[in-house]
This record gives structure tokens, sequence and C-alpha cells, in this order.
RNA sequence: GGACUCUUAGCUCAGUUGGCUAGAGCGUUUCUUUGACGUAGAAAAGGUCAGAGGUUCGAGUCCUCUAGAGUCCACCA
């Protein structure tokens, strides 16, 4: 294969993706099991498109799976799809309003296989997108959150729960969407700080109570409330029992405005004296404190909203069927002609939204079922206590630990019908069929069932009813750990726990708490030893991406711009676990770049290759290791600084800094093999070391920009197999000596081109003068290296007597063949170098000055410090000299 | 109200247990039509590390406070 002037990755991705698939490179052998390596994919949405989160979860995941895979590990990276309920649900059920449809004009079962086949279809996008992105997974083994075994083990835990008494039915307040009509988490609600307004109303003290004889007992008390279209529930006014302004009133009655009810004044802590009036309504069904009040004085729970968001009959007829909002109008105006409404005042308070659709969210009296989480999140405290997994960032897993320490019962009932069944069934009043007996008082009323394809079921004679509730996707997405594993209770899975669990830090709560809480519960060991938390991708202005600010970046059209590696390369430099960071097409555009570099390295080096092959001199190549020696100027120091690469590429795998490596890479390709070491070797062609270390350096960079490098080893001439199944270089053998000579003759060559940069500037007519070069073992055995580097037209010993500009570096005898007037006008540039050299010095000096510092620093520093002092000193005396010379 | 994070170059960020002259990319300026690459090469400018105090021989790094930015959690009627 020829290499063209520059990459193309259009030209490779594809073709490169399939033929690692269909080597089965993704998939570790079955008879591999001893050392595993495995993560899990977070599963993105089955019908959905990739969004730039998604992007970087697979550049994370790839590059450790890939760097783990050329180490020698077995690794196994697991994708998967996710049914997303409520995402989904969302989604499918906008697209039957387009129709003209309602899902209620649907069955539960119908709108499932209905969504099912709409998934279907959806899905393979999905999985392209991935592929596309160069994710290196076993497909065979993709996991969809509705696959059979995901479903029974889902069944499997609730049923294990049910026996532990874990799951409770309960009616209590539930988050409650009126437009999507089904309950949410908590933690999927959204609290948003808004105006609004606090109403003051006027209850009248009922009349047959009012005490007669005492005519200091008001005859009307104030309720603050936000919310006045509730009163129709309300069942109680509560004010605090140490106000004294409402102490005398207390048991007394009020009559409920716009209705003929009469309900009690009662204490409650909860009304707080210095808030509006301090009186408070308690409406027990619609406000989750007053529920709280309600159960602390066995109030009635009176509900006047529907769950479409529309008043209740029991509301009375004029108000009846009016929304939330119409009624809250309609009751304000009413009081008012009653005079009943005593006051308005802005403020600003929080308010529960839909996450998705961004409606208010109504409180609402539901049935249930919980999971009482005190048990579960107690046994993952104390397994996250043992440090039993390691965080990065690490401040969350305080964070982690602190939600669970606070972590209320989980609602787990959705009311929408895409999602897992709730295998519970219900004991019907009807008596079964045929029998003709009497229900059994003792039968319970609810019992499990797994049966959930059936309506309905019968059991020792009595007729139980399915719950058409469906799970809360968090409750399956929990066991995604040991369903992707396929843990058993008898083998468990030599995949698990995970090695490591990432995903977005905007989901630790929801999932990876769940995750841990239900590995522990179900199989007794934490789900995966390293969790690594990503923060969200910011636009390039630090702003969050959403679709309403039409600032959302497409990963799949950066990937069809500038190819698959620039885009790993780009959102992974200069991210940092859990930080969200700024994203843009810049970063992209340099990582491109660096693919372009690589690729024309790899071209040159090939040229060579083949330049020197001579039909009767082929090559007899050992593989897989090039054997090299090092003979020039350059060598040694190449061969050490790709050794360092590599030492500091796993130390930074290994603690998740994808970012250092990744910069560490990119200057050692671009800044130390081509600027220097290429440049060199135009000289010296030393050919079995430039393959071997280009082989290395490849390896090294494959695990974040798996494209390119495979492409080159492909087009490479001496190369076989795939790049891919390569393994990590060992240690590269150097002279240190010949290694640092390297440095000092690199700090010459800058030293010549800065200053021939300087003249320049001073002199638009300055042509790179010749060099002259003293006694200077350095510089004359490295003499035509030097001369090449700086593009000098020639340099030749000064045969005793110098001339020109003798350059400012300790222990070097270099001059530039400059003129008199030349020489002159640098006069000034030594100046001021001479006053920056000062500066340092006595930094060092001051510090040697102070006793302290030579008594109680390391020895070592103090004998640098000192060093430095000298080399200061002599290097300033002979600055000022040649100041003489050039007087 | 509670918890957490952040503040380092024009921008986006590194800086691991305190230790040599605080780094990178992008941007900026100057130079280079050298046959791997102009998606390039060479060079340069640019930082009182938010502020104050403390610990220390030594602080961007540790502690305290102040100011500012952000995120999450939470029932404020």
């Amino acid at each position: 294969m020829k290499f063209t002037p520059s990459y193309e990755p259009d030209k490779f991705e594809s073709d490169i993706y399939n033929a690692w698939e269909q080597n089965g490179f993704f998939r570790p052998k079955a008879e591999d099991s001893e050392k595993f390596y495995s993560i899990v994919m977070p599963p993105p949405n089955a019908n959905g498109n990739l969004h730039i989160g998604h992007g970087l979860t697979i550049a994370l995941e790839d590059s450790l799976i890939r760097f783990h895979r050329l180490r020698g590990d077995k690794t196994w990276y697991v994708p998967g799809a996710d049914h997303a309920g409520f995402e989904t649900w969302v989604v499918y059920e906008r697209a039957l309003e387009k129709l003209g449809h309602s899902r209620f004009e649907y069955s539960r079962d119908e709108l499932y296989s209905q969504v099912w086949d709409f998934v279907e279809e959806q899905r393979g996008n999905m999985e392209l997108q991935v592929r596309a992105l160069g994710a290196s997974c076993s497909w065979e083994d993709l996991t969809f959150t509705l696959d059979e075994n995901v479903v029974s083990r889902v069944y499997k835990t609730f049923e294990k729960m049910w026996n532990d008494g874990f799951i409770y039915r309960g009616e209590k307040l539930v988050n409650y969407c009126p437009k999507h009509e089904t309950a949410f988490a908590d933690i999927e609600v959204e609290h948003i700080d808004e105006p609004g307004f606090l109403w003051d109303l006027k209850y009248e003290i009922a009349p047959e109570n009012t005490d007669s004889k005492n005519s200091s007992t008001p005859d009307f008390i104030v309720v603050s409330t936000t919310r006045p279209e509730t009163l129709f529930g309300d069942e109680a006014v509560a004010v605090n029992p140490n106000d004294p302004r409402y102490k005398n009133i207390i048991g007394k009655k009020v009559k409920l405005p716009l209705t003929d009810r009469e309900i009690p004044i009662i204490p409650d802590e909860h009304a707080d004296p210095t808030y509006g009036s301090g009186a408070v309504k308690i409406t027990p069904a619609h406000d989750f404190d007053d529920f709280e009040v309600g159960e602390r004085h066995s109030l009635e729970k009176l509900r006047v909203i529907s769950d479409n968001g529309h008043m209740l009959p029991i509301c009375g007829e004029r108000y009846s069927g009016l929304t939330t909002e119409e009624c809250r109008k309609q009751v304000l105006k009413d009081l008012k002609s009653e005079g009943l409404l005593l006051g308005k005042k802005k403020i600003t308070h929080a308010v529960a939204h839909c996450y998705k659709c961004g409606t208010v969210i109504e409180p609402t009296l539901k049935e249930q079922w919980f999971i009482d989480t005190e048990k579960l999140a107690s046994l993952a405290i104390s397994h996250l206590e043992k440090n039993e997994i390691s965080f990065h960032p690490a401040s969350k897993q305080k964070v982690l630990i602190n939600y669970l320490k606070n972590l209320k019962d989980w609602n787990i009932s959705r009311q929408i019908p895409w999602g897992i069944p709730i295998p519970m069934f219900k004991k019907s009043a009807e008596i079964s069929s045929g029998t003709g007996e009497e229900v059994k008082n003792d039968s319970p009323d609810w019992i499990f069932d797994t049966r959930v394809e059936l309506k309905e079921i019968e059991v020792a004679g009595v007729k139980y009813i399915r719950d058409e509730d469906t799970f809360d996707t968090w409750f399956s997405s929990s066991h995604w750990p040991i369903v992707c594993t396929d843990w058993t209770e008898a083998h468990g899975s030599p995949f698990y726990p995970l090695n490591v669990m990432e995903t977005g830090a905007d989901i630790l709560f929801a999932w990876v708490a769940r995750m841990i809480m239900m590995g522990l519960y179900v199989t007794g060991e934490v789900p995966f030893k390293s969790v690594y938390l990503h923060g969200l991708v910011l636009d390039e202005h630090g702003k969050k991406m959403s679709k309403s600010k039409g600032n959302v970046i497409n990963p799949m059209s950066l990937v069809a711009k500038y190819g698959s590696d620039a885009f790993r390369l780009g959102i992974l430099r200069g991210r940092s676990a859990g930080m969200s960071q700024a994203f843009s097409e810049q970063s992209v555009l340099s990582g491109r770049n660096l693919c372009n570099k690589l690729w024309n390295i790899s071209r040159l080096i090939d040229s060579w290759v083949e330049d020197a092959k001579t039909p009767d001199a082929e090559e007899t190549i050992p593989r897989p290791k090039t054997a090299y020696t090092t003979f020039n100027p350059g060598e040694d120091w190449i061969c050490r600084e790709i050794d360092s690469l590599k030492k500091s590429v796993e130390k930074n795998m290994k603690s998740y800094r994808f970012s250092e490596a990744v910069e560490e890479i990119y200057s050692t390709i671009w800044d130390k093999y081509a600027d220097w070491f290429l440049e060199s070797q135009k000289l010296y062609k030393n050919l079995p070391l430039l393959k071997a270390t280009l082989e290395d350096i490849l390896i090294i960079a494959h695990p974040f920009m798996p494209f390119v490098t495979e492409a080159i080893w492909q087009a490479l001439s001496w190369t076989d197999g795939f790049l891919i199944a390569e393994s990590w270089p060992s240690s590269l053998d150097f002279d240190p000596i010949s290694a640092e000579e390297f440095e000092r003759t690199k700090l010459v060559v800058s030293e010549i081109r800065r200053l021939n940069t300087v003249l320049k500037a001073q002199n638009p007519h300055y042509k790179i003068p010749p060099i002259l070069f003293g006694d200077d073992s350095l510089v004359s055995e490295n003499a035509d290296l030097i001369c090449a580097l700086s593009k000098a037209p020639g340099i030749s010993p000064t045969d005793g007597s110098p001339r020109g500009i003798r350059l400012a570096l300790e222990g070097r005898e270099v001059y530039l063949d400059v003129d008199e007037k030349t020489v002159a006008s640098h006069r000034e540039s030594l100046e001021s170098h001479i006053l920056s050299i000062g500066r340092e010095l006595d930094a060092l000096n001051a510090r040697m000055t102070n006793p302290n510092y030579v008594k109680k620093a390391p020895a070592h520093l103090v004998e640098e410090t000192r060093q430095g002092i000298k080399e200061k000193e002599a290097l300033i005396s002979r600055l000022k000299l040649e100041l003489e010379v050039i007087k």
C-alpha cells in the first residue's frame, strides 16, 4: 500500500474496523479465563443517536481496553443498548401524537409491542455509530436492557426483596407528571427557583365554636399559600404550638372557604411563625410536607386533582374539570368577591418540574411499590467506607456516601407501558370462576408471579389481576454489571466484578449508587473495582449544550469531518475526571493534525526503507521485534525518550490520567521524534532503529488513535499482522551518557537558531553565518549535525583565533562568524542576558544564606543549589568578558 | 438550608507525596516557497498562580478566613 501525502481517515476507518471485528480481536477466547480486564458500556439509548457524552465515554473506555489488550490482558468490553423506558416513551408518544393518535386508544400490551418494533427499527443506527468511534467491543455479547436474561434477573431480585421484606406497597405522595401521567423518583425531578405569589386567605372560625364570652378571640385566621386551588383538599390549618398569636384557638374549627366543610386548627412544628402569617393550610393529598403533617395528626387524605391535572368533582360543579391553573384563577376571583382574599406577595420559591417536558410536578397520592432502602444503603456505605471501590475523582466517594446516608425509600412504579412489567398480582374482589367458593380471607392481597404476559391468573382458587405498572428503568439498570457478565449464584462470573465503571458524573446517584447497592445485595461483592466519572462536555464557551440553545455538537459529524482518531484525541485532551469542561472543534482539528503528522513520519521512514532496498539485498527482518543498534547522535536519546513515554503512559493509565497520556504522546511524536530525531536521521538513516522506534510509537499511541496507527501498520512495507494484536513494547536499551550528550547538542542548535532569529530581526539583510568552534569536543564530534540542524552554510574550528559572537552556553565554545557591525549591535541583548542570569543567581544565593535551608533541606537539593550558584557565577563572568571583547 | 467543586498565560486546562527558571494546546507576533507533512518548520512575546493571613528552610501545592464562579441535594407553605 502506498502512502498518500496526507492521511485521509474516511478511506481506512470502516475497512479497518471490519477487519478487526472479523478477525475476532474484540472477543477474548473462551479458554482464556484467567485474567480478564472487563468494562461494560453504559448502554446508549437504543433508538437514539449518540451524543457527545457517549463519544467521550467510548474514547475513555476504549483507550483503557486497547491499552490493556496490548499489555496482554484478556480484555472484554461489552456493548449495550438501553430501552430507556421513559426517554423512549416520550419520543414514541410524540410520534403517536403527530399521527393524530393518543396512547389512551391502545391497551398496554399493544403499546408495548408497538414500541418494541419502533426501537427495533432504530437500533442499528446507534450500533453503527459506536463502531464508527472505534469501540473495540465484543458485539456477540451485546446486551439489551429488555433481553430475557435481564428481565429474569430483575424478577429474581425483586422476588428476593419481596421475600426479604424490602418491598412494600404504599399509598404515598409521589412526584407525578400530569402530562405523561406517570410517577417519578425524587431524582428525576428538577427543582427550579421561580417567581410566584404567596396569597393570604381568610379562613373564618366556625361561628358555633366561637367563644361568645371571650371577645379577644379572633373570628378568623389568615393562612398563606402559593396554591389556593388546593384548598378543597384542606384537612386542617396548622399553627406553631409555640406561637402566642394562635395559642388560644388551637383545637377550634374553621370554615373552609368556597365549601361547606369545617376543618380543625392543629398545632404542628411544621408551621413557621416567621413565614407569612404563621398559619398554614394542610392539604395531605397534594403536598409532601402536608402529607407528613397529616400522618402525624391522622388526617384524611382527600384527593381533589386528577391524574391528568384536572379538578375532581368533589370540588363542586363550579370547579370540577378545570385545570389547576384555571381553577386557581377562579378560586382567587371567588375569594376576592367574598372578601376572603386579604393579600398577595411576590416571592421566589422552588418549583418541581418534570425533567423531560418541564410540566410542573403535581404531588399526587398513589399506591405504588416502594423499596425500603435503609438496609441496602447501609450495606453499600459499609463497603464504600472500606474503600473497596476507588473513585476518580476521589471526592465523589464522599458525595456518594453522603447521598446514601440520606436516601429515602425508592418508588419503583412507573405508569408507562414501555418497560419491564412489575410481576405482582392483586387479589380480585370477584369470586374466581368455577368454584363458586368465597375468596379465602387469609389469601394475600398481593402475590409475586412472573406470568406477566397474563392479565390475570388464578392461584389456589383465587383470581389475581396484574399490576399494570412497569419498573423504574433504574431498577433494572442497577443490575447492569450483573446481567452483562452473566453472573449466576452458582458460578459467579469471570468478568465480575468489573475492573472499571466509567460513566457520567451526573448519574452518580441515579445509576452508580444503585448498581453498588444492587451488586452487593445480589452477589455480595461490589460490582466494580473503580469508578471513573466524566463531567459534562460543554460547548466552547463553557455553556451546557442543549437543543434549544442550538449549541449541540454532534460527534458523528466531527468523525466524518476529521476522522475518528481526531475526535478521540480532541475530546480526551485537557479533560480531567469529574469536571465539566468546554469542548471545541479546534481540539479535534489539532488531533487531526497529529494523525497527519504521524502518517507523514511513517511515510518518510517507509520511503527510506524502500529506497534502501535493492533487489539483491532483500533484508530478512526479524519479527515481531526489529533489532537495532545505536551509532549516531540522537539515537540513544530517542530510545530514552520513548522509554520514558512508555513508562509515563503506563503510569497515567493506571491512575486514569488520560489527558496527560495523550499530551505526552503528542509531544513525543511531534516535538521529539519528528522535530529532532527524524531531522537528525536525515543525515544517518539508521534503518533498523527507525523501524523499531516507529513500531514502539505506533503501539503506544494505538489506544488513543487506533485507526491511523493501524492504517500505518498496514501500509508499512516491513510490518505484518495487525497492530491491535501486537504487544506492548519492552524497555529500550540506551546509553544515558550519549542521550544526555544529545540533549546538550540540542541546546547548542537552539541557541544558534535563536541568535540567528534575533539578528535577522535587527537586520533584514542578515544571512545565516558559518559556525566556528574552539576547544569543544561536544561540538566537534557533532559538527555535521549541528550544521545541518541549524542550517548554517558551514562549520569549522577557530584554529585559535576566535571571532564573531560567542554563544552564551556554559562549557561551550561556539561562535557565529558574523561581521563587526553585527557583533556591536548584539551588545544590548547580551547585557539583558547578564541581568536575567543575575536575578536567578540572586535567588539561589538567598536560599544558601538561609542557615535553616542548609540545615533542613535534603542534602541533594542543597548540593544542587551550590552547584547552580557556581555555574551561574561562571557564566556571568564569562558573559562580562565577552562584553569587554565586543567593546 | 446542606454538601461538593473550581479560581494558574488572551482562551481551554495540566501542575500526583510541598523542592531547580510554573507547563501544554489553541490564539498572537516575526521569520522560512529546505522534495515526509504549510494539517509544516524555526523563533518570540505573554503569568505578583483570585485576595489576606498562617504552617514551613521552602507554598500554585497544606491550614484558616474573605471574595467570586459553578454543580448537586433539600419539603420552604
